[in-house]
DNA sequence: TTGAAAGCGCTACCAA
DNA sequence: TTGGTAGCGCTTTCAA
């Protein structure tokens, strides 16, 4: 590996102006310019980037924390993150923390302690007051705390699309299965906007919660089984996630119930295998690439100290497939 | 943010020593080593890891250079990478670069020129000669090219045991649906074996092959959409991942097929929605965890200067369920 | 337009 | 057991 030393003493120059011509930060020779590219050509240099922190103070380095990289949902927002960090000129570091507050801690500080300038992170109830102590920019994924910065979709809008599409199908009694409900989680709101339409139409409901575990551990057969084992006059299924929905749709089927005829299902999050089941499946579809622009903007303008709004919502959309 | 010149002061010592309790390095005194640390904690210190990076000349991080984090299997290895690179306590920096040669090198110059010691990469057909120009310890996910350090699944063993599983369930025309067939691309060794299987038992089968592109941007439906019109007497489809066989699956179910009465279908990979559609998906499973604990191990071993062996397989496993 | 040199925060060697 | 100090590779004033 060739350093700034080594192109200057070939091109016959002081490291400044090796430097300078890295930058383009002030006017050079024409000559002198090409000389030092030639160097560079030559050595094969590529600057360190450790030394250029250091010497700037900071680095363009980001950090995802997330639950699970399995999780489809996840491995999409990391790839829009990343792809949309990388235009702006910065890397990202990803780190998985599922299951509980302490790893969460040591994975953010791992992060924080490391090299990036700001963290994006998926909301874990209770971190609040360690996020704030960090004192790195970081901004939430799927929270409406006012506590830290916060992106999410408009899940109330989600719950009620969702809701008034199955009824509009003709549902008479319809089941909701949710994640867990954690404190100040925005996707909170998808079960109270399918309560609040089912009450108003006067539709029979029922609600199941998974946790955050059951998630992680792709541990949903237990929860779907009792629904089809407590329930049978149900029509309607509305799960919080595209993973439970697929899984609902494949016991429905391997019980005998036709789908949509039977049994009508809308999923969430639309991931890209939604589309490709069969039938393929109804759901609520995240503004993913929005969704991870806003949150690298985010934390682009916190690490530079400019004023941003607490809490960012965007929306959604249904898209009618097949289930339904 | 406070560095160790502040800690020195308010601990009245110079800044080795609190390098040295910082590190363990050597015996400090006790009393001296409590000031210290009272000293860090009242300055809330932590330490510059850029700093300590750049003065210890080399850091605790490994790029991971993949297609695509939307492909279940990518995500899954990036997933286990992650993790068994953190139990070790390395970082992970994760970059993408679908699409061509042009993208790979720049994402990879990144990388390199960026903070990792060494870097675990995706197989792209061409660019040895740019990675061992670089310098940067380098291993290479599904290659068979001794030109870099490599580890692949055993392809030939899962391309003989998904023909094989196939003839014995009575399939007496099968279609493979293949990826792109780079030169040296390990996946290649699945389509040798099936059609050596196959001319081995005299059953008749036809090739099709999808691209890199194809892959990425989940643009299959074209090529099923052939295979369906160009063959109407098949019985058996070998795909070379999950995604393309989860299509296939419901493009037969769509045009009345029954699955696996009429066509018999086995994919590649064992991604978690595998076994989740309806029917569930017979498949031959990489072991994702031994792929990147060998994938990890071995950067970190060349980054140490130990030696390792150019070329390291693993096993596949047949996962029958309910398409055969 | 260029060069000299003082840092950035930390580690590690040499002395004491 | 400690301190002094020379780097690590780069950026950025200040002078020339």
């Amino acid at each position: 590996m060739s350093t700034i030393n080594d192109v200057a003493k070939e091109a016959n120059v002081s490291t400044a102006t090796v430097s300078r011509v890295i930058n383009g930060s002030s006017r050079i020779n024409v000559q002198t310019e090409k000389r030092v590219l030639d160097a560079m050509a030559k050595l094969n240099y590529s600057p360190n980037t450790i030394a250029r922190s250091l010497a700037k103070g900071h680095n363009d380095c980001i950090g995802f924390l997330l639950p699970d990289l399995n999780l489809p949902f996840w491995a999409k927002l990391a790839h829009e993150v990343e792809k949309c960090a990388r235009s702006h000129g910065w890397n990202v570091m990803i780190s998985c923390a599922p299951k509980n507050l302490d790893d969460y801690y040591s994975a953010y500080n791992r992060l924080s302690g490391s090299m990036v300038s700001g963290i994006i992170t998926t909301y874990i109830g209770g971190a609040d007051e360690f996020i704030k102590a960090s004192k790195t920019p970081t901004v939430t994924i799927g929270s409406i705390s006012k506590s830290s910065h916060s992106i999410s979709s408009n899940d109330e809008q989600g719950g009620i699309f969702a809701t008034r599409h199955l009824i509009s199908r003709g549902c008479k009694k319809i089941i909701h299965i949710s994640g867990e409900m954690l404190p100040e989680r925005s996707s909170n709101e998808r079960t109270y906007a399918f309560v609040k339409e089912c009450e108003r139409n006067g539709i029979q409901y029922k609600l199941y919660e998974t946790s955050l575990v059951d998630q992680v551990e792709n541990n949903y057969a237990g929860i779907i089984g009792n629904v089809f084992y407590e329930n049978t006059d149900f029509d309607g299924i509305f799960a919080s996630n595209d993973i439970l929905a697929s899984m609902c749709l494949s016991t429905s089927l391997s019980l005998g119930f036709q789908v949509p005829r039977d049994i009508k299902i809308v999923g969430y999050d639309d991931i890209p295998i939604s589309a490709m089941m069969y039938p393929p499946l109804t759901t609520i579809r995240q503004n993913y690439q929005k969704l991870s622009e806003l949150a690298v903007e985010t934390v682009l303008n916190l690490i530079n100290g400019i004023e941003v709004p607490k809490i960012q919502q965007i929306s959604v959309e249904l898209i009618v497939r097949g289930t339904t």
